[in-house]
Order: C-alpha cells, then structure tokens, then sequence
DNA sequence: GCCGTTTTCGGCCCGACTGTTTTCAGTCG
C-alpha cells in the first residue's frame, strides 16, 4: 500500500480509538504516526520496511512498526477493519459536526444509542439533549447550526429552509427599480420536500442590468454564470440560485418552463404537438405565430385545459384531470381548525401546557389534542400512569380557565415491536384520544413491521397513527412496510393516518395521499410540535396535502370542535 | 500507542473558549 493510503487508515484508527473511549494518549500516537509517513519520501516506507529498520523512526515502536510492516506488505490490517466494525460509521460523520468530538459523539451513542446524523438532528429537534449529562440547551442549539452547516454544503435543502432562503432573496431582487414581474418558480414553486436550488423567473426591460444586479446582492457568495438573461449564483447559504429574464410577454410561458416538472413539461408538450401547436419557455406557437397568453391560466385554457397549480405538475394525472375540468379544489392553510400531536414538558417539548393552550388560543385555533410521550419512550422522558393523571388534572383546570379552547387530552403512545401499545387499557380509555405511532425498532423485517402497525390499528383504542413510515428526510429511509396492508387496516378500523408536518419527516409522503384520498381515508396534518415555533410547520403539511391532491373535506383537522368532540365519543 | 529512563512505569503541548457545572470537560486551532 503507498503512504498515503497508510496514512489514512492511521488517522482513522487514531478517531476510532478516541470513538471507543480509549486513552487520549493511544490516539495521539497513531496521529503523529500519520503525520510521520506522509511525509516520508515517496519510497521511504517501503525502503524502512523492507531494511526493516522503521522501529529507528521516531514516534514508532513495536506495535506501529508491525501494523505498517503488515499494511505495508499485505494492503489490510484486521485490526483495523476489526476496530471499524465496532464502530456504527455513522458516528464518523457525527463528528463533522463542528463542535462535536470524539467523547461527546460517544455519550451520544451510549445514552441515546444515536447511531446517524438524521437520528442526532432529530433527537435534538426533540430536546433529548437537553438534560443529558455534560450537554445542555446551548450544546443542542449549537450542534443544530452544525448539522444544517453540513446539509447546506451537501446541497441538498428541507423545503422549508429553501422557502425562507427564497423569500428573502426575493425581497431583495424587488429592490430593483425596472422590475416588471418576478416569480419563485421550479421545485420549491412545486413545493417539493427536498430541494437543490431556488428558481427565479423575471420579466425586466433591460435584462442585463437586472441579472447584474442579481448577482451583486448580499446574500451572494459566488457568482457561477452571469449573462444578458440569466445568472446562476452560490448564495451564503450554500444553496444556488438561478434567475432568468425575459421579455414580458415572455413571462408566462417562462414561468410555466422553469416551474417544472421535466415530466409534466414533457407531457404538455406532447399534447401540444396533438393540438398542431408548440410550447416552450417563450409562448406557445401555431404556425410559428406567438398565441397571446397574459398569465398561466391563459396558456393552460389554449391546451383546453383548466389552470393546473404548481403542486400538482407532476404528470401524475393532473392533464388528463385538467382536461376534464375535474381538478381538486386544494386545501387552503386557512382551512385547519385545530392542532393535534404537540408535546409539552410533561415529556419533550419546551413549553408549558398552560403556554402551548395559550398559544392555539391566540392563534386562533378551535382546539388542541395533547399527546407527551408514552412511559417506554424513556428517551423522550415518556408519561408514567401517574404522570398522565397528573397532566389530566392540570388539563382540567385549563379547560376551566380556557373555556373558548378545546383542550383534546392524548398520548403519543410507542407501538412495541409485538404491535402492543405500552399502557393498559384502563388508562388508555381514560384519554381523549391516542396517535400510535413506532419510534424504535425501525430496521424489522417487512411482514413483520406491517403486521406490528396492522395490530396497533385494530386496537379499539388508538385513534390516530403517527409518521406512518418512520422516514427522516435526508438521513433514514421509510421502515419497510407494505402501505397498502396499513391504508387497509386503517380503513377497517376508522384510523386516521397522520402526515405528519416536521419538516424532518412529512411522513406520510405526498406520492401516497392521492390513493389515501381514494381509499376514503381521513389524514390529520399534525405538527409534532416540541416547541411553540414549531406550530407553523402545520403550513408545510398542508402545502404537502395539496401537493397530494387533498381537499378540506378529506383532512379531520379542518373539522369543528364539535366535530371533533362527537368523532372521539363516538370510538 | 511511544518514550526514556529514576530499567518498569509515569508522562505525553497547551491556551482560549464554550458550556456546563460549581471546578471542569471537551473542542478547536
């Protein structure tokens, strides 16, 4: 093996060692060993080797000089890959993180068994480092800065981080004075859960002046292209943005192009061609003569098609839906009426319950259904029996002093790995209401995980399941699972399926909820909340239900607190 | 792990800084 390689692998075995908690000391010998072969000659460790004199070398002693001679001789060494096994390779990516060492990344993985980043972001979106010994607020804060640091340059961005970055670039370009439209366009406009860069599309007189200006705003990092109609720029961020002028009477066959996506494009371009017509990013054309459209609902009325919204273009039957004039009237953020699945201190989340009542109150919500942790989820600082009398009790006092909110009393309870809920009839009966939902376990095997979510729904007691696929967005693949067992299970029992609003998870996920709608199933779009900020993720759930095609009726939390209250007697 | 002897085991670079903890541990450069 050539020296660099077997630097590498010293330095890994240096990390790996601090990882598995062993002296400092140890570590610090493999480093400065690193250090010492790459900068060695080009054939200066091979010629040691061979003359068998690398023991002479300062910083080597017996044990370094037989694990080179064997890498060096060989190319492997077993015990490295013996020391890599023992180590979830997870928790070298852990220590990207800045801020995180090896001894903290350690702590992590024996209290909280966290094993990924996804699983690190998401324990502290839930406040588990909170009370953790040698950790506290500002630790969690901070190692949440570093993991969105990270994502940022990986490039790929949660659509509600994208969204924000997007607004404020927005306002930025509107600053420019000869400025005659300008829209958000591509997979955000799509609403898309992941996205990679913002699309701009602008209508200006001089384009050129205003693609300059563009690329001299402050959120600008690098300029990456800048023409006469379009500059592409890295912003601060880390995320990239692209931005196209045209002409305005350009704009709404631009904004239609650039909007996306390549397959519902694609599609209306072959329809097009049916039509003896052709479309692209500057009009569409009979003849080679532009066919005048002032806005989009102009250009998708001369396909003979009712004005399709951006969540829906994804050729996934919105044309031929289009065509009919049979297009869902979309759920509006204005439509939801009350909150279920929040947390508050009594487990997890940060507030107090009289905070979280007061703040759906303000809010303007009709109600609220609060569900802290159930007693196996010692993680999350779960709800003994005694603590859930206690939270009624407190509930009780608050329906009295708050009397214009409903107060929907719940748990979060764990689905166990046999498909039990982890409290006992009795005390389940006493509740409101129950989101089941699995937290661990996560890896079973597929029949196994379905039948464990098919049990669950058949207990007469549980009302809702929760995050239906366990999936984190950029870090955990969905449990496996077969969908359509669940959907059908909760069908026959009257569950209602959750799409969950974190942006972390909106699980379930969109490509599903068209089925889900056909199936006459209910959805709840509940925010998980940990924290009173983390209410507004509820508007990302609904962008996410209308990209799925779902209207207020099909959603239970769009219904009235009377609604509500005769639904939870009735089961 | 290595080194340097006090030849058998104790010391190994360190200061700033942060966040935690209440005197210090962990990270960074």
């Amino acid at each position: 093996m050539e020296k660099q390689g077997t630097a590498k692998i010293l330095e890994e075995i240096g990390v790996l060692l601090e990882l598995n908690g062993e002296s400092t000391f140890k570590s610090r010998a493999y480093y400065n060993a690193a250090r010492t072969v790459e900068l060695m000659g080009e054939d200066e460790l091979h010629r040691l080797v061979q003359e068998d004199k690398l023991k002479d070398v300062k910083g080597i002693g017996n044990a370094l000089n037989e694990k080179l001679k064997e890498l060096v001789f060989t190319g492997s060494l077993p015990y490295y890959e013996e020391l890599k096994a023992s180590v979830p390779g997870g928790l070298l990516e852990m220590l990207r993180v800045p801020g995180l060492g090896p001894r903290k990344v350690r702590a992590l993985y024996d209290l909280l068994e966290i094993t990924t980043l996804a699983e690190l972001e998401y324990a502290c979106r839930e406040n588990r480092l909170v009370n953790l010994k040698g950790f506290g607020p500002k630790t969690q804060e901070n190692i949440l800065a570093g993991i969105e640091f990270l994502r940022r340059y990986e490039g790929q961005f949660f659509l509600n981080e994208a969204r924000e970055i997007a607004a404020a670039l927005l306002e930025e370009i509107k600053g420019f004075s000869a400025l005659g439209k300008i829209s958000l366009a591509g997979s955000i406009r799509r609403c898309r859960e992941i996205v990679k860069d913002i699309d701009l599309v602008a209508a200006a007189d001089q384009p050129g002046r205003l693609t300059r200006f563009f690329s001299e705003l402050s959120p600008v990092k690098e300029v990456i292209a800048l023409g006469e109609t379009k500059a592409s720029v890295q912003l601060e961020e880390g995320i990239n943005a692209d931005l196209r002028v045209v002409k305005n009477k350009e704009f709404p066959f631009a904004l239609h192009h650039f909007t996306g996506s390549k397959e519902h494009n694609t599609a209306l371009r072959h329809r097009a061609k049916t039509m003896g017509l052709k479309i692209n990013e500057y009009g569409i054309f009979r003849n080679g003569n532009l066919l005048t459209c002032r806005n989009e609902t102009e250009l998708f009325n001369t396909l003979n098609l009712s004005f399709i919204q951006p969540e829906l273009r994804e050729n996934y039957g919105e044309i031929e839906a289009a065509e009919e004039n049979a297009l869902p009237a979309l759920l509006e953020e204005q439509d939801i009426k009350g909150i279920f699945h929040v947390h508050t201190n009594y487990s997890d989340g940060i507030n107090t319950l009289e905070e979280v009542v007061r703040y759906c109150r303000e809010a303007g919500y009709e109600y609220v259904g609060i569900t802290d942790h159930s007693q196996s989820a010692f993680y999350a600082g779960g709800l003994k029996e005694d603590d859930l009398a206690r939270q009624e009790e407190e509930i009780e006092a608050l329906r009295e002093k708050y009397p214009e909110l409903g107060i929907f009393h719940g748990v979060e309870s764990d689905i166990r790995a046999d498909g039990s809920l982890d409290y006992d009839e009795s005390v389940l009966e006493r509740l409101d209401f129950v989101i089941a939902s699995v937290h661990s376990g996560l890896k079973m095997e597929r029949e196994k995980m379905t039948e464990r979510l098919r049990l669950a729904l058949a207990h007469p007691r549980v009302s809702m399941l929760g995050h239906p696929t366990n999936r984190l967005l950029l870090g955990r693949d969905s449990s496996p699972i077969n969908m359509e067992k669940v959907f059908q299970a909760a069908l026959e029992n009257d569950v209602i399926l959750e799409l969950n609003a974190s942006p972390a998870r909106l699980d379930l996920d969109w490509r599903h909820l068209k089925k889900i709608k056909e199936m006459g199933l209910k959805v709840s779009i509940n925010p998980d909340a940990h924290r009173l900020e983390s209410f507004r993720d509820t508007n990302l759930g609904v962008a996410i239900a209308r990209k799925g095609w779902l209207e207020k009726k099909d959603i239970f939390n769009t219904r009235t607190r009377r609604d509500v209250e005769e639904y939870f007697m009735r089961r």
